[in-house]
DNA sequence: CTAGATTTGTGAAACATTTCACAAAAGCCC
DNA sequence: GGGCTTTTGTGAAATGTTTCACAAATCTAG
């Protein structure tokens, strides 16, 4: 497939959420104007993102909600469930796993490790905190799709290289580090010091 | 000044943070190549991203690392103490008031607003959680620059629109929202179901 | 069925960002 | 000091993204 930029791939997954909205307010068809409207974009960026994976409106009338709806869970592949696994149990850690749109977008924690012996054997949302020793036997045996890092910074990389040695192929990372991982594994880091510094910089240049 | 793109301001941001790193291993000198390795760009990208700010360098042998750390903060108008407000005293509002970066960056969270009566008059870390009805006056008197939207999502809104009405010109949003606001205020939005969908996007597309 | 009103889908143009490539500056060694 | 090496700073080229603008498709009304 063509090469699709991430900033239409965020604006897809916008969309899909505005898309989800109208559809809970009984609204079936909506232009690219309005979609536009409602995520401060322009309604050409709209169709030029959408034409990237097909033609899903209606010359004169615009597209079905649902319909499209449809088409951009596809694309994002939210079509099936995925497993993930937390690995550390702070309190980032605590506030994901109790996070709701984890859930009800098809992302379920099925695995929680830490290294702290006070925390292993605890439990949270139902699930036991295990010894990342058990890393290795664990995550093969519940077929995990998605690891989330949430340790300190020194020791994320250490844990990203064990989680691509079993196969892992996509990191959420929320330890503020930068990653090396293979070519073939896909990491998104969440550094809030950057977003905190951006918007310093915004502020001081206003 | 001239128009600086956002993707280089976080650069920046990583820039510093390698640096604090080489300063702390000693390390007194560094090339662009050798920055650049350690963040995973060019060397092109690293001149080209501190040109846009004045020449740093010295030709055959790069960069100070203390004088570049130095111009970075100032750069990224971390120079000075900002005070933050944490709208909201969930689970997100708990982790982030704990988390460290933020005071060892400038960042000091001076004040939690929620709206339910069970948590109002408690302490985190030592600050107690106020009524969100008082925040007109708490906010003014307290001087805050920064606030953080903790809120679940269909708050969001009115709590930006609150703020804005308050002088609040930065605003770093958590909640699964959209926001609007005035064009002089800077609204940075960290959106975890977006992260999630573009990783579940490039796990499809491999 | 025709005319008029909408709205899509998409090449082409405009704009933005990254990479290239090289002259100029500075250190080092003899 | 002169020649060699390294590395910056920066125009120009290449590449990438967004916006424009319009033909084609579809609906509506009469």
């Amino acid at each position: 497939m063509r090469k699709i930029a991430e900033s239409t791939v965020r604006r897809l997954s916008l969309y899909l959420r505005f898309l989800e909205e109208f559809e809970h307010q009984g609204i079936e068809t909506v232009s690219s104007e309005a979609l536009a409207a409602r995520g401060g974009t322009t309604s050409a960026q709209v169709r030029k993102d959408l034409s990237f994976f097909g033609s899903f409106g209606k010359r004169g009338l615009g597209y079905s909600v649902a319909e499209l709806v449809g088409k951009l869970r596809d694309i994002l592949g939210l079509g099936r469930n995925y497993r993930v696994a937390m690995i550390g149990a702070g309190k980032i850690g605590s506030a994901l796993v109790q996070y709701r749109g984890f859930k009800t977008r098809g992302f379920e924690v099925v695995h929680i490790f830490d290294t702290d012996a006070a925390k292993i054997g605890k439990a949270w949302n139902g699930l036991t905190i295990h010894d990342v020793k058990e890393m290795d036997s664990e995550l093969a045996r519940l077929g995990v799709d998605i690891a989330v890092i949430v340790t300190p910074a020194d020791a994320a990389q250490a844990v990203a290289d064990r989680l691509v040695a079993l196969g892992i192929k996509a990191i959420l990372n929320f330890a503020p580090a930068q990653l090396t991982v293979p070519d073939d594994v896909v990491v998104k880091t969440v550094n809030l010091a950057l977003e905190l510094e951006t918007l310093s910089y915004a502020l001081k240049n206003r």
